[in-house]
DNA sequence: ACCTGAACACCGTTCAAGT
DNA sequence: ACCTGAACACCGTTCAAGT
């Protein structure tokens, strides 16, 4: 359950000292309900159950309270999903702008937006299609925006990157997410690693079965169709974006 | 409704003839379900109402059944997904290749699959992490693979960059039509073009106002950011992702 | 073989009524 | 001011029963 419901309670019966951890509803004066709370039982359930594990009900479950209370703090399901995006950008740090290093710090920042999606599982799908309006994501795209242009990238090109790279990793995270989803509801596997490696296997067992005339460049690049963790395809695709960053800025030198 | 409902039927009323075209479900001899006329009816639900629009009820509703019916036809609503995706790629050509013109050939694949997902609404949403499996996604991915190679770029390179250019053109496209939802929903607007200028305008009014000391790129950049529509950040990103390839390229020279 | 009604276990959101 | 129960209008999926 959530992070706040927990507290110790000392008991004194005879000469035996007794400490309890209380987490039943009835033993607590109800704590009241803040937009801090739902954020951090969002989170906790989310992080358990995935991103549809998390409805206003289960929510209110989790809190113990009803779904209606939760309205008085929270527009709607879409506000919660902000809240919570924007509790989670708040973890990362933007590095200092160092002009000398600029690629290089990019793709250290998206690294670490995919470590961020990864440690909160869920969230990717929650964050599909969302515009950073909100102290964490702002954060995020000022420190991103602001090592592009101090490494010279033109404003244009250095805006429209950032754009683009952060739903370039979002859709990495999500796609990720997506499988380990599949995973934890088929169970029959509990190493995620082991589990990727059977997708990949059967994956390229049907590429390479599939009729070889229609299909020629598919099975005949099977393996390669199928190589790669999630890290070496993001770092394949960060080095395309950046790489190809460094040669468009040229081109948006003026814009 | 679905295209195959209307039946036009003539009665004759003494010296009157009455011609109806009925689509009520008691006039018909009712049609057997099948795989393909679920896979319409779908595709009419998802265009004139988005990708919630289409449950398994409002379906059954559309084809006139109960919702059990359709599990007769389909495992369940993720096979339906993937049906409908492999129908709409099935509408896209891919070239021959031209070895002297790849990179231009795979722009154009992946600017067509743009038109497809907005010819389309809701089925960004239904593609996203989704592994080609079937005949029409497959010959895509099988055209691109081709391009590539034929091209000269290495196979690895070829294999991801297929991978990683049809996630973000699905992105995207999935961007888009949150944002296109969004304003059906909302009403207030009925003209696309105008609604994503009010939201560009109030979005570039939002950074322009933030506090300046904390956030001055974001601020000094508010244009910029806000700037272009889906075209014009596709064609960026198909210039970052494709250009990028051909640094790659020699980089995985050897895979 | 194919289809159906009814049920099960869920959703997001609203609102009058309570404390 | 804040919280609640109950309702409204939905979901995906299953299954015994019908034709």
């Amino acid at each position: 359950m959530g992070a706040v419901e927990k507290r110790t309670k000392t008991f004194r019966a005879g000469p035996v000292r007794i400490r309890v951890t209380t987490d039943d509803a009835a033993a607590r004066p109800k704590e009241r309900l803040t937009r801090e709370r739902i954020v951090d039982a969002a989170m906790d359930l989310m992080a358990e159950k995935g991103y549809d594990g998390v409805s206003m009900r289960s929510l209110a479950r989790a809190l113990d309270t009803g779904q209606a209370s939760l309205y008085a703090h929270v527009a709607n399901k879409e506000e919660l999903d902000q809240l919570v995006i924007d509790r989670i950008c708040s973890e990362l740090d933007v590095p200092e702008p160092d002009p000398e290093n600029w690629a290089e710090q990019l793709k250290q920042v998206l690294r670490d937006c995919l470590e961020l999606y990864r440690a909160h599982p869920g969230t990717a799908r929650a964050a599909m299609g969302m515009i950073p309006t909100q102290e964490g994501g702002l954060r995020i795209a000022e420190g991103m925006l602001a090592i592009c242009i101090r490494g010279g990238v033109s404003p244009q090109a250095a805006a429209w990157f950032c754009d683009i790279a952060a739903l370039f990793v979002c859709a990495v995270a999500y796609e990720e997410q997506i499988w380990t989803q599949r995973m934890v509801d088929g169970a029959g596997h509990d190493d995620l690693h082991e589990f990727h490696e059977d997708v990949d296997g059967q994956l390229m067992a049907a590429f390479g079965q599939l009729p070889a005339d229609r299909f020629p460049f598919v099975t005949g690049y099977a393996r390669e169709l199928t190589a790669g963790d999630g890290d070496e395809r993001l770092e394949f695709g960060l080095d395309l974006l950046v790489s190809g960053l460094e040669a468009a800025s040229e081109r948006y030198r003026d814009r």
